[in-house]
RNA sequence: GGACGAGUGGUGAAAUUGGUAUACACGUCAGACUCAAAAUCUGAUGACCGCAAGGUCGUGAGGGUUCAAGUCCCUCCUCGUCCACCA
């Protein structure tokens, strides 16, 4: 008898779905379409690891599993190859990132073909392509013309590793996302995308997604929506050192507590605020040019470590707007500089961090909102006190006044504000997409034009980033030279963040060739939006990214739908066997190529990563679990050797009733299972069916047999396809002619039932009855009270109510 | 500090709508095959009491709703993830 050896069959059938490139998806198909992708990998130098091999395998169940229904699948591929982690791997490596990329993405495919993936290889992208990056480029131009794409002199992250700005997003914990070394601020012209003129439509549309909540509600507060107020208080005049008159300066403030503005007692401005020079007296000056100094050299982390109030006095002065009181501005970092005005009132008697500074500086404390239990700082709503003609009003009722009186003093107005900064996008590195601008000799930024995309990213020796805060490519005068309507102008030497590329390729696979536009609309309509997006990370950056996309590119009339995403599978990840995250630096990585030649073979290392937890959860490795499910697969090998052995002898008795049963519940608990994604126990219901034939095979094969092993096969084939082909070719037929199976109800109905009898809710007996009989309701609690075992349970006693659902087939007895 | 998850056998886990808790797998134990081992096949396996029949307990802790709770409600504990001085 032949034995199971994956790695003699799998090479075979990965050959054979190459030559015939089986998985090709049609534009347009009458099928139903279903477009399902994972997040397109960075190709890293260091290859698949077991945790792609999780994500990359829901994506080709789903696309298998859907194909086989009669669906039009586009199941496509694609890297991510622009970028810190690419370049920074490139210099490690002493080799030019063209080169280490190419080497990389042929690797990738490679392993990936190895792991039975059945993509359509006509649709493979690459995003530092120029091919592709023209149209990044493009996408560029577009929302700079719509004024989406501006330039702010700001402080920004800054990288002093990886020596390059960062968007909000790449810093975690007041660290670069990549190198983990803190970030600082530097001030800094750049590129942002206004992403913010769709925050609004970003958060409203959340909650429609059929997206895990975990993603929807980080997306939320990412986005973090406050609605409240803007007011300016009055600088009071210094005493003026020429007694000449100065012109008032006003400072504007954001609260979303405007009820509490007669308890504003002082106000504070971050480090970063532009108006602190114009405040500050000659007995401050040195003082405040310290503090604020040193806030600003003070990296992220070291300012959040330290979370006991620092600050000091200006010497100026402004006036509490409706009080007149005459208070005192402080500088202090625990005010941000970029978010709100970079300017609050403070109100320590009804929040904490005022609170706080008030105590330790000594500053006046006044209670403007009842509270029965005195605390001291209350920061919940209440009934206004020592607010003028506001008294006796509720805080949330007084918000509306107030509010309208500032209106009417016109020092004030409604105002809402968002966590959500704009996203930062110029990189001063060299591997990304050149960002299409020049300037003129004013400086004067023009965007290049269409027919001269894409700006090639020039091969340049020395990429190294360095302090100059400008991108390598500033040092290549051929590149930064061009002539514009007869003018020389000077290009911009930044790239763009890796993220614009990844924005926007979900469209590019519905159109991958496409050498005269970014997309054809039709194509993107037909496929979009996407079916099922798999992937375990970019919570926020990334899939807020696409969003904003999304809908910039809907009012650009260039695609008729504003989401991008239908469904989001957020997949766990593989822990090393003792729960810790694999990692290069640990050691710990399981290389999934090793499992496939050590003889486990790519079929029992997908359908195991299928079966070893719900999708959504991280998992621990475990080699023992591994075999188990070989040991599955290679009992569905020998089961179909046993039978192709025996087929010439085998029955044609009677229909096996147990049989058919049998294959017509797993059918069911398969397919239904696939449809809510529960993979794992898809898995256990195929199991389940092996280990029944294996029962049933004793007493001899009979012709069914076949049909049940097929059906089985095909179930089976989204888990482990080369197996699946590989025995279904053996048995004689073509698994690519097999639909997916369907089942009966009628082989699922027994002529008996169980029917479980409780007294007072606990288990007592059971009842074997007629299926027929289980409607007769009267008749079933009579068995019931007659049965032995429960019948001891109810002598002395008096039955209060009997509960009998037979559609639970079970019967509970109250005494 | 805030938001969101999650706590079920020795282990990974199942229970889809409130209705037989622990499916499936690992591990362990036993048996078959074998000179022997591996592989394979078969069976047992929540805890406690009992020779057995059977009984008691049992889904992080405590309370509640219900004929019936892993599932719903309240209080608390532990772990995880993300965010975190956002006015």
């Amino acid at each position: 008898m032949k034995q199971y050896h994956p790695n003699e069959i799998e090479p075979k059938w990965q050959a054979i779905w190459e030559k015939t490139q089986a998985f090709e998806a049609e534009d347009f198909s009458e099928k139903p379409k279903k477009y399902i992708a994972e997040m397109f990998p960075y190709p890293s130098g260091y290859g698949l690891h077991v945790g792609h091999v999780r994500n990359f395998t829901i994506v080709d169940v789903l696309a298998r599993f859907y194909r086989k229904l009669g669906y039009n699948v586009m199941r496509p591929f694609g890297y991510d190859t622009f970028g810190l982690p690419a370049e920074n791997y490139a210099i490690k490596s002493g080799l030019p990132p063209q080169e280490t990329t190419i080497t990389n993405i042929n690797h990738f495919r490679e392993q990936f073909g190895r792991m039975g993936m059945g993509v359509d290889w006509s649709r493979e992208i690459n995003t530092s392509d120029p091919e592709y990056y023209r149209w990044t480029q493009w996408v560029f131009k577009r929302l700079f013309e719509k004024g989406l794409a501006y330039q702010a002199d700001n402080f920004q992250w800054w990288c002093p590793v990886d020596k390059t700005v960062l968007a909000n997003e790449q810093v975690e914990n007041g660290r670069c996302w990549r190198c983990g070394s803190e970030v600082e601020k530097k001030r800094m012209r750049q590129w942002f995308f206004k992403i913010t003129a769709y925050a609004d439509e970003l958060l409203a549309c959340i909650d429609e997604l059929d997206w895990p909540e975990k993603i929807k509600t980080m997306q939320k507060n990412w986005i973090g929506k406050s609605v409240g107020a803007e007011v300016e208080f009055e600088v009071l005049d210094q005493i003026p050192a020429k007694n000449k008159r100065q012109t008032h300066a006003k400072i504007k403030v954001f609260t979303t507590r405007i009820d509490t503005i007669f308890g504003a007692t002082f106000l504070v401005l971050a480090p970063e605020h532009k108006l602190i020079s114009q405040l500050v007296t000659k007995n401050t000056t040195s003082k405040v040019t310290q503090y604020v100094t040193n806030a600003l050299r003070k990296s992220e982390v070291e300012r959040q470590e330290n979370k006991e109030k620092t600050g000091v006095f200006t010497g100026a002065y402004a006036i509490n707007p409706m009080t007149k009181a005459k208070i005192p501005i402080w500088v202090a970092d625990y005010v941000l500089g970029n978010y709100g005005e970079g300017a609050i009132m403070a109100v320590p008697a009804h929040d904490e961090r005022d609170f706080e500074f008030a105590k330790k500086f000594d500053l006046q404390i006044i209670q403007v909102v009842e509270n029965n239990d005195n605390d001291k700082c209350y920061h919940g709503e209440g009934k206004l006190i020592n607010s003028g003609e506001f008294d006796g009003q509720q805080s949330d009722k007084a918000r509306e006044e107030i509010t309208k009186e500032l209106i009417r003093r016109k020092i004030g107005k409604e105002r809402t504000t968002y966590k959500m900064r704009d996203w930062l996008i110029s990189r001063q590195r060299y591997w990304g997409a050149p960002i299409p601008i020049a300037y003129d000799k004013t400086g004067k930024a023009h965007v290049i034009s269409d027919d001269k995309l894409p700006v090639l990213l020039p091969k340049i020796t020395d990429y190294l980033p360095d302090d100059s805060g400008r991108s390598p490519l500033a040092k290549d005068e051929d590149f930064m030279k061009v002539v514009i309507n007869g003018e020389v102008m000077t290009r911009e030497s930044d790239t763009m963040d890796g993220y614009a590329c990844s924005s926007w390729y979900l469209l590019r696979y519905c159109d991958p060739k496409n050498a005269k536009q970014a997309w054809d609309k039709r194509k993107a309509d037909y496929w979009n939006p996407v079916d099922f997006y798999v992937g375990g990370d970019h919570a926020v950056a990334h899939l807020l990214y696409v969003r904003f996309w999304c809908k910039f590119f809907a009012d650009e009339g260039l695609i008729d739908f504003r989401e991008p995403v239908k469904k989001l599978l957020y997949n766990g990840y593989i822990n090393a066997p003792d729960g810790k995250k694999m990692s290069k630096s640990k050691g710990n990585v399981i290389d999934p190529l090793e499992i496939v030649e050590q003889g486990y073979g790519a079929d029992a290392l997908r359908t195991y990563e299928m079966f070893i937890g719900p999708y959504d959860m991280d998992a621990a490795w475990a080699t023992e679990g591994l075999s188990g499910v070989y040991r599955f697969l290679n009992r569905i090998w020998t089961l179909t050797q046993e039978y192709l052995k025996a087929q010439k002898s085998a029955q044609n008795h009677t229909k096996d009733q147990m049989l058919s049963k049998l294959q017509h519940s797993t059918v069911k608990r398969v397919t239904e299972d696939l449809h809510r994604n529960s993979f794992n126990t898809a898995v256990a219901a195929l199991m389940e069916m092996t280990n029944g034939l294996y029962k049933l095979k004793v007493h001899g094969f009979s012709k069914d047999f076949e049909s049940a092993i097929k059906t089985l096969l095909v179930l089976l084939s989204p888990f482990a396809p080369h197996l699946a082909a590989e025995l279904f070719q053996q048995l004689g037929c073509d698994i690519d002619k097999a639909k997916w199976p369907k089942w009966d109800e009628k082989y699922l109905t027994a002529e008996k039932v169980t029917v479980v009898v409780q007294v007072n809710g606990k288990l007592r007996g059971k009842l074997e009855v007629e299926t027929e009989s289980l409607n007769d309701e009267a008749q079933l609690g009579k068995l019931a009270k007659s049965e032995p075992s429960v019948k001891k349970h109810l002598t002395g006693q008096k039955i209060k109510k009997i509960i009998i659902l037979p559609k639970n087939r079970l019967v509970n007895i109250v005494i």
